[in-house]
RNA sequence: GCCGCGUUGGUCAAUCGGUUAAGACGCCUCCCUUUCACGGAGGAAUGAGGGGUUCGACUCCCCUACGCGGUACCA
């Protein structure tokens, strides 16, 4: 590419299921690379594969985009200059150069079915060849248009016989590339197999797609997971036989992201075998029914879920852990990703979500928390409303428990005292520190609160060490069995604060049940 | 088997020939707090093995081992 040419990167993923941790850092890493050098960012859907492809998929794609801030200029959705963008709904193109191909003697025709490559297969098969390929060697004892007579080709293409176009690959090239992570790669062309570019039913195969695809679409830049590594001499190749070469993309294959314990790649069942989740979002496989959880759900923030997938595999060579997405766009660099593959740790992923919410302004945390107290019954109105609570007091809750929340799923149960009475107490903290003299304190100290006027964390907790002097207690003695009383157990913010929080009926009221209860 | 890519504490990782080999997560101890957290101080824990190159290798080269990926009309 020339270097006046603008920055494109695109992600192209296949509609076949939820979107995991893998996909959503490939996605992140085009996007900060587009960004960073202020270029385009398009999603190219991959649909080719009609036996994979599951319903409502692709709008799951769409929806955990959007939910990481990772919206693409160019889409199946909005459009854009060089569309379609749905791979199914640019097939009349992949057999326009599949066929160009074959005419230039790069490609050929292969007839053999299933069964006759698999009859291959396993008559050849041997230990110390336990997968045949398909290639150089092996080519002319094949079914094809190499091995047969021209006639006999003829005769098949014109009876309609089903075939695919199959890349010829060359016996002793050596060929490679500069990866913009691994530097350079070089591979023997004589180990590749002749590779399917056209599938029997018209449709291309990911190879031929890619590289046509990558083309038209002005694609500079392509970056991709590990995995495809060694599929590389095979895009290298069709790159430069379509005559391409000058606008081939500069590639980057990203590490692995691996599971916790053991080795391999994460996968879904990872997920659900060591408890969390591995989907950005849930997802509902329309087939089976079964549901995956996500991180959204599982109360991520979506900024602290790409913090934690852009530190994975990169860094920016400072001790900085917490980044913004303007951060990361601003420092990303592929020079500084990890070739090796990281192993997930879930509980970094926690405390970057923990960080995140610590630091988060507790006004901005509001929208995401109202819904889950509201699905609590706490209606918030606007102040003057009766039977409801005001934004400024939720968000003065939130600020004062956020920082005991790791998920925002947390922050109901670290603060519904707040809305409601406890309807239990730990008996097990109260039982050893209860006696009559502590119940006669809290009784006087219910008949003080109600006598006030003025009544707050200051004053109160004034009080309240005074009429524990007055009682012969010391006022530490006291404090748990206060905070139990209020809240139901022994954890939450400052005790007074609380207690200033509910007002001085709230607190005396909730003495009163205590003492009841206690006994 | 073949091909490719990797390998610094349990995990994420800095170092781009000269450091007491950072920092973070997790774990442990202590302080703060008579709650839970937050915060603070400290601790244990690392260069796969073997050869080179070099005055000097975690760093460069080779070999071995190990791991991963690929080896489909899946991506």
């Amino acid at each position: 590419m020339s270097s006046a040419q603008k920055v494109r990167v695109r992600f192209a993923p296949s509609p076949t299921g939820g979107l995991h941790l893998g996909g959503v850092r490939t996605v992140l890493f085009n996007y900060l690379f587009a960004r960073r050098h202020g270029g385009d960012f398009v999603l190219r859907i991959e649909d080719t594969d009609q036996t994979r492809f599951v319903e409502g998929a692709e709008e799951y794609i769409q929806r955990c985009l959007e939910w990481c801030g990772l919206e693409p200029d160019e889409s199946p959705f909005k459009g854009g200059p060089y569309g379609p963008y749905r791979q199914s709904e640019r097939k009349p193109m992949y057999r326009e150069f599949a066929l160009l191909l074959v005419e230039s003697g790069k490609a050929y025709y292969a007839f053999d079915t299933p069964e006759e490559l698999e009859y291959m297969r396993s008559s050849l098969k041997t230990a110390e060849n336990p997968n045949p390929q398909y290639d150089h060697r092996l080519r002319m004892q094949m079914r094809n248009s190499l091995s047969l007579p021209q006639e006999e080709v003829d005769r098949l293409i014109q009876g309609g016989a089903p075939y695919v176009i199959r890349i010829r690959m060359p016996e002793g090239e050596t060929i490679g590339f500069r990866d913009m992570i691994r530097g350079e790669v070089t591979f023997q062309t004589g180990q590749v197999d002749d590779k399917v570019l056209l599938k029997a039913d018209g449709m291309p195969t990911y190879h031929l797609a890619v590289v046509v695809d990558d083309y038209h679409m002005k694609i500079t830049h392509a970056f991709r997971g590990e995995e495809w590594l060694p599929s590389a001499p095979v895009h290298l190749l069709l790159w430069k036989y379509l005559g391409w070469e000058e606008s081939m993309p500069q590639w980057a294959h990203l590490p692995l992201i691996l599971k916790p314990d053991g080795n391999g790649k994460l996968s879904k069942r990872d997920g659900d075998r060591l408890g969390f989740p591995v989907f950005a979002m849930d997802w509902k496989d329309p087939k089976t029914g079964e549901l995956t959880k996500g991180f959204k759900e599982l109360g991520f923030l979506p900024e602290s879920f790409v913090n934690m997938l852009a530190m994975l595999g990169w860094n920016d060579g400072t001790e900085q852990e917490i980044f913004t997405l303007d951060d990361l766009v601003a420092r990303f660099d592929m020079d500084r990703v990890h070739k090796g593959g990281a192993k997930f740790n879930f509980d970094k992923a926690k405390w970057f979500n923990h960080e995140w919410i610590k630091f988060y302004p507790a006004e901005g945390l509001y929208e995401l928390v109202e819904p889950l107290f509201a699905a609590k019954g706490v209606v918030s109105a606007s102040a003057g409303s009766r039977g409801a609570v005001t934004r400024e007091r939720i968000v003065d809750v939130i600020r004062l428990v956020k920082e005991r929340c790791t998920f925002l799923t947390d922050f109901w149960d670290q603060s519904y005292f707040f809305f409601e009475d406890p309807v239990e107490y730990d008996m097990v903290a109260v039982g050893p520190k209860w006696n009559e003299k502590n119940k006669a304190f809290f009784e006087a100290l219910s008949a003080d609160i109600k006598q006030l006027v003025d009544f707050d964390a200051a004053l109160l907790e004034t009080n309240f060490k005074a009429l524990a002097t007055a009682h012969g207690i010391k006022a530490g003695e006291l404090q748990m069995l206060f905070r139990v009383m209020l809240v139901g157990g022994k954890f939450g913010p400052s005790l007074f604060g609380i207690a200033a929080f509910l007002g001085k009926e709230k607190t005396a009221h909730r003495i009163d049940k205590a003492v009841a209860v206690f006994g």
